[in-house]
DNA sequence: CATGCTGAGATTGTATACAGCAAGCACTTT
DNA sequence: AAAGTGCTTGCTGTATACAATCTCAGCATG
């Protein structure tokens, strides 16, 4: 249990905010374990606060389903299971059907998509930090903060999956370059319903290769 | 032998449970209105707690969109704009559309739908008290809780909107009995495809109409 | 008159104190 | 031995104290 201090003031973050995005940090790279309980005061201890922005930052956990809290009873980092898995999958195929449509039928797909697209294909796309995967272009382009909120906050929640698959969270949509392919020439040719198929399509594919890299011993 | 567990009383709420449900209520129903500023000390004054409580409550509600908060600066209530309403509609129609089509693609919707319809219908649909109104079974089948909690908080921050129309939140989904209809029609006959279709439609409608009833003097 | 400084008041951010709930353990009772 | 009882301990929920920061009126200065 190493202490870490938080920066003297470098971003002007306030110590809740700084918490939180520890916490997250800890949680998406596996070094709070699923399951592991979350106690106000060690943590405050571990992070050198008090427990008021440990608190903050666990309500603000539980709010985005990284943890699990009850009252008067603590809290504990999500489990992993099979059926959140899926749901997750799921809904980020949905959602980004849903950009994909909204995009192109909004115009902007065909000037945005192709320019960008190229870029980060030279710059290997990247997942949580860089904002030059697909996931984040489509989310930028299509036009709606709320969809695109809610599919950055499915994004983050799938990323302990795919490191339980040995993955790197950088290489997040790495697979199927082909369906990925499909779907941004459809968008760029402004076909909306096709977008919307194949970017639901080259979603779900991830979620059948996921299910099958992660047997039951591994993933209950 | 067998250990009797204390029924959990859904009654008593915690003291910051208690501070969020009764912001929520007062933004909603208007008590609380957009752009007012929110004072963690009156506020607490005002619901006779410390701020501890009210803060929590506060950072859940800009978790949900209903206020919004800035460091060192408190916060507001979110402003009505058309743009913001604009979003809401539109996510809502991709989210309600995505759980329609899921509901028809796990053969939920022909069993549920059709029974708990009538059922609704004799019963009067309302918004967010009831559980019986379309969205409500639309999410509870949908079978995803992501898409169905996205959709629930959606719907919520849209309630303000519909206030300014004039109608009262329990008649939301009123209007287009008939584009409801063919939606619901769709799912019991399975076609997942038109239920989207239609699913979508029917909330954009929902959408020009209340834009066609907010002019630009009542909502900017 | 415009501009910039300053200090008081207001408000939020953080730390800490205290009370209450919950689980575990030893002890008693049957 | 099984079940009940009260204590102990650890943790959370809430209140309150203190520090940091923002706002703005008032005044000095060009």
């Amino acid at each position: 249990m190493t202490r870490v201090h938080r920066p003297k003031d470098p971003t002007e973050l306030s110590a809740a905010e700084w918490v939180r995005q520890q916490l997250i940090d800890d949680i998406v790279a596996g070094r709070l374990l699923p399951g592991e309980k979350l106690c106000e005061v060690k943590i405050a201890a571990r992070l050198g606060c008090s427990r008021t922005p440990v608190r903050e930052a666990f309500r603000h956990l539980g709010a985005l389903g990284l943890a699990h809290f009850e009252k008067n009873r603590g809290g504990n980092v999500v489990r992993l299971e099979r059926a959140i898995m899926l749901e997750l999958f799921e809904a980020l195929a949905e959602v980004s059907a849903a950009c994909a449509g909204l995009a192109v039928a909004r115009g902007e797909a065909s000037r945005w998509t192709l320019a960008e697209r190229e870029w980060s294909h030279a710059a290997v796309p990247a997942g949580t930090g860089s904002e030059n995967d697909l996931f984040s272009i489509l989310f930028n382009i299509c036009g709606n903060r709320l969809l695109s909120e809610a599919g950055a906050t499915i994004r983050c929640r799938l990323l302990p999956y795919w490191r339980l698959m040995g993955k790197a969270a950088e290489e997040w949509p790495v697979h199927g370059e082909a369906g990925q392919a499909e779907a941004i020439r459809a968008m760029v040719a402004g076909n909306g319903r096709a977008a919307r198929r194949h970017m639901r399509a080259f979603v779900l594919m991830a979620r059948d290769q996921a299910l099958r890299s992660l047997p039951q011993s591994i993933l209950p």
